[in-house]
DNA sequence: CATGAATGAGACTTCATTCAT
DNA sequence: AATGAATGAAGTCTCATTCAT
């Protein structure tokens, strides 16, 4: 039954994405991530080699599942400006689950800063972030929205550094109203940067 | 000696800022601080509360010392166009020291995320970095050099953004040579916004 | 099928044999066991109460086995010096023989050290061996070949002294070409003893 | 204060030695050993690197000892015959003493056939030995005591052979009565052997 | 019969903190 | 003012044992 292990484990990185994001990376413990999967202590060593397995697992499953996400709404939409707008509020879908991802998101970071395997991971994160970016300024420029003179890459890397400063700006300040004030003005920013 | 004791607050402190930015914020131990400062253990505990103490110093102390840096790069120039360069110049000092600090500046937000008092500290932060922006927006409009559509809060909020958005994603990508384009292109996107 | 249960269980104690012999007594899992038997983990406690009882029937299982060798060897010689020569020639086997069995003989040992269980089994193959030696001491005086001063019985207990330490002396040199040095004094030492 | 922390770790040495003869290597904990010194469980980390570094300390520290005892007590004697009585007087001390040493020895011979630091260190503790048994038969060869036949390095080995398998006998027959008889057999046959 | 998922006790180890010197 | 020995809480990890399938 290799589902049910898949499911396990599933359960389990669910549990831990919000233990971590309660506790904090280093301040979670295994017991925590047990208590918050209602499973015993013993379960998370079971299906991880150790808690680095445990964090190095979420981190990628965290970061693919919000892909996922951003890619699913992108693709519903046609036009340049239409996938723009669904990106950011893909993106800035609401306080609380930003507010969720981020915690998680800065505790993996600071990690990351450290430690090539999960800078590794979130380099694959970037990197399909960026692809999105890129296809909307590419079908931007050939609808004649953006500017021919934006570099198609630069203005990938640009769109994602705005919104992930943007967001941890917002998680720092920490008042849920200035949310909408930091999605609408990043998507101005951006969009004034790509005409 | 009020002096005596200040200065051996400081040689701590400084030392906590490179064992952190070496280690990390949660793996680095008192142990570790002291050995960085070349003194015995208990020093730190004599001088600091405790470890947490030791930390919202050097939050305290760091962001502090930032602040002044670019406070004084931006003070040295006249035109709005001038200060905002001078501005990113001295925020994009140079790989190392960026590297340096935007590792422990990521422990200190992670860890902001979820406690207050390191968030108040970052808070004031902001507000310093803030108050820059707001002034050479200003100064900007004044001159005729930036649109007087841009709404001058919001502006300093959002250079502080791209700003942090971008050297996190550079200090993320781990490679020196990038520095240089994230610099240039952090400019070119603040520029075209505030034009 | 009481025979299969039989077989299971000697397929699982030779297992445990090699792996105690490999990994020591108490570094070896049940796991480990059961992946040397090519058996799942449950079955090990499917054919035993636990791991105590493993241990206890292996130690009952290999010393009997290590005796029937013995016994045959020198059952099928006649004069006391033969069955001298074939005895010393069983208990010396060979390098590789005699290093799996010593190593998990030590275990045991320091474990009969506290543990009356294990110190019965061990002294129930002592008694063996002790009945070996008499039979030869015996047969040499009835013969003449040896001294009829000789106590029987504390020749047979020293005969097994003089064995064991030099095995365990030879294992702890941890050198394959010793073997022969030591089989040849050894036997040099009891029969100048029994003359 | 050197001096302090040297007596700490034989403190600490001494009490891990009673923990062990009285719960076996494996079985006894950080926290029995600091039970039976007296101490916090902390200390012994503060003192030795980890439970391996207390154990191979204690091995040194423990054959050591045994070792001084025994050449001081053969140190004393003048004639061959003198001081292999001595020698084999300070060897077979007392039961009490004897088991408690042999517990502990079987533990780290155990230990040894599969570790070379523990091989190592009894390497060493073996070569102090025959040290002592080659100066006794020099001497009783040059004094006509023994026969000049008898190779010096080999008697030397197989005395110690003798000793040891001995006491593990009578350590496992556990009757505290027998240590005479040991003593004394052992006596003869090394007497018979030599001369 | 056999499997292997799940449990949870218990061991080692690290380290902030205290405190006598 | 400074040291560093000592404490003990807390976390990770291993593994014997149980039990549903």
């Amino acid at each position: 039954m290799k589902k049910k292990a898949e499911e396990r484990r599933e359960q389990i990185l669910r549990a831990a994405f919000q233990a971590v994001s309660d506790k904090g990376y280093e301040t979670v413990t295994l017991q925590d991530i047990a208590d918050y999967a209602g499973v015993s202590k013993g379960v998370t060593n079971y299906y991880f080699e150790n808690k680095e397995d445990v964090f190095l697992s979420l981190l990628e499953w965290v970061t693919d599942r919000i892909y996922q996400q951003e890619y699913k709404a992108v693709s519903k939409q046609t036009t340049a400006i239409e996938k723009l707008e669904a990106y950011l509020y893909s993106v800035f879908i609401n306080p609380e689950k930003n507010k969720k991802f981020y915690k998680v998101y800065l505790d993996f970071m600071a990690q990351a800063s450290r430690n090539p395997q999960y800078r590794q991971i979130n380099l694959k994160f970037y990197e399909n972030c960026w692809k999105i970016g890129r296809d909307i300024v590419s079908l931007g420029q050939k609808e004649g929205t953006f500017s021919p003179d934006i570099h198609v890459d630069t203005a990938s890397k640009m769109i994602r550094s705005i919104i992930d400063g943007c967001l941890i700006q917002w998680l720092m300040r920490d008042e849920d109203h200035l949310h909408e004030f930091y999605k609408n003005t990043c998507y101005e920013v951006i969009l004034k940067y790509l005409k």
